[in-house]
DNA sequence: TATGAATGAGAATTCATTCAT
DNA sequence: CATGAATGAATTCTCATTCAT
């Protein structure tokens, strides 16, 4: 029994946290963040003003942890999607698909990411390190499979890093187009043209 | 003499703009839109809060006029630097070195063209018209090297408008890795694995 | 107790309500609108300048509240006196009275009032509607007197509505020089003085 | 010669000054003395910002200025006619006439004159000693027909002052009626309603 | 004299954050 | 724990007034 863990107390305050960063997340979306009230966020939860300040540190906090929280999930998917594929080809598909299936069905969130994440590699200036975590693990996820592909000869040898930057943009980018416009169509045609243009590039041979 | 042209009026007010517009464009790029004051702008070029309202309806006015200049700069740049180029694979290649090179020497400004552009797509949400043919325009001068590339037979069929977004934004990308980390090397080696990457993709054959 | 009504937080927050409107109208009746600030109406509440826009939706919103509660007062006291006059003498001479006197307890009340009534019959071009309709009250009021007083004969035949506008200016005159160059003297002279001017004119006979 | 009096700098002097005070005196009655801005003033005198400090101290200044200027010309009118009318009663009936053609003629002026002068007696609070002197002259004009007719059994006894006030004011109110609603109409009919008024009162008998 | 660019004090309003209940 | 009233720092924008040319 001891191992049941979660008493109804814990219950509850999960489900407030839950509550607020669901508020958050889509408020955040709408406005973007200086123009998101934290008085907003409180009426969506359900909760008073002062409630929010019992959960999260600061605006910016909450903010955070809304990132985070979304991060974290999207990385899980990712990861587990990479493991059932067997090829690095199949891998990067996998990378890529399961990122637009994801967003496609967190679009709230993609608003957010999409504008955290633009100005995340602003170096110096940006001083946000709890960030630069959760992008990197992201980051050494597509490393590895580059790596791997290039060791395995099926990927053509260049900077890891730097191309696995450049391929992770393009999807973000991809999706903007795809979940910004509001398409209802299926993410099928971007997945593939996004793989089509990273595995073969647009020359002739 | 009649020729002249520009009297000392003219002169000072040009000088006076273009001072406000390099303290904005230092301002905008260091703390982005919202946590830019009037203040430190105004201080920052020199003259009185009040003046920058002598020169700009608003803020926001000002913000826009800093990034309508960069961006039609670098156009025309980009655009000199395609006519030059005799083939598709070269004019694709002084597209990328073109703004590259533009964006070397303009780093604050790409912090703003970087943070705003990057929000373009947004649709409807966004409702920016300025900023729409300030973009459409760059897309066009690409979309036009892809479309001629194609019937040449030099690249591979696929659609213009996406691909073009696409290779816009990897530009954008790796242009990010260069300028926000400070990179005091050259451009060459980004510009190089760009075009690389865009016109072969990462698959072996 | 359940019809009790008013729970503490009621009370408080109708005193707060008070408390700002006296404020107001004092700092109104002082400096008028445009040189009032909240900052000063703060001050004089006690309370900051935030907590005013908790209340109040601007400062505009502020001032005609002031103006509003007040002239409702006004009008409820000046019709529960005409109720009492059995004549149509007795009413107009307490019709003038009961406004010198509401005025002679509420002085500051009356610099706005003053100032802001003066303004109303400006036409389209005040588009104060609003106020138009504390104003027609307060006039059907004095035409519903004088149109009895007509029919029964005691009064000479006339354009109701002009009268009734020249005798409600007049008593705002009057009430003028008696309120605001602080007469401590009781207001029955200035009433008598009125009633005649209106009752007998100037003329001999 | 010497008495020619005007050379071509006083004429044009004076020119300048009459030509700000007309667009001082439009703009004023347009937007009210907060509202209206010395840029709007100068741009319809057609001068620039800084002339208008040539010619008057300040806004203030200039306001007080173009008000003193209708008031006096309005005080010379409505003497002139009282003079040419040989009995009180007559007196009386221009001294109405007179003001209603004076602001039949000066509209503008008018709603300056109508929204400063009931600020007027405000006692101590307004400390616009320049003011009271215009205004005194005009009661006086007023009292001293009164005092005659009084005199001469014409008019029944009363305070001269107050009575002065009153139908001051009441000829202020009508005015109003008839300017500020843009009344096209002859002001012909208001000029006997309130003489009618005044002379007979309300009252039968 | 005339100009109009520059100034900067000032005011309304917002909203993250606190804290007494 | 939860509340939401209160706070007051911060920010944009305005405009009377000045003064160098």
């Amino acid at each position: 029994m001891a191992v049941a863990g979660k008493s109804k107390k814990d219950v509850l305050l999960e489900f407030r946290t839950t509550e607020i960063l669901d508020a958050a997340r889509h408020v955040f979306a709408e406005k973007g963040f200086n123009d998101a009230t934290i008085d907003q966020i409180a009426a969506l939860a359900g909760v008073a003003k002062g409630t929010v300040y019992l959960y999260f540190e600061s605006k910016r906090d909450l903010f955070l942890a809304a990132l985070r929280e979304g991060v974290l999930a999207l990385h899980a998917e990712v990861a587990a999607q990479l493991l059932t594929a067997p090829t690095c080809e199949a891998k990067l598909r996998a990378f890529i698909a399961a990122r637009f299936h994801y967003f496609s069905r967190n679009r709230d969130f993609f608003r957010i990411y999409y504008t955290e994440f633009s100005h995340l590699p602003t170096g110096a200036a940006n001083a946000r390190p709890e960030f630069k975590d959760l992008y990197e693990e992201q980051a050494t996820l597509l490393e590895t499979v580059l790596a791997d592909g290039i060791q395995l000869g099926q990927l053509r040898p260049c900077s890891v890093a730097r191309t696995a930057r450049l391929i992770y943009d393009l999807i973000r980018s991809a999706l903007a187009q795809h979940i910004l416009t509001d398409d209802p169509e299926s993410p099928d045609l971007p997945i593939n043209s996004v793989f089509d243009f990273v595995w073969n590039g647009i020359g002739t041979k």
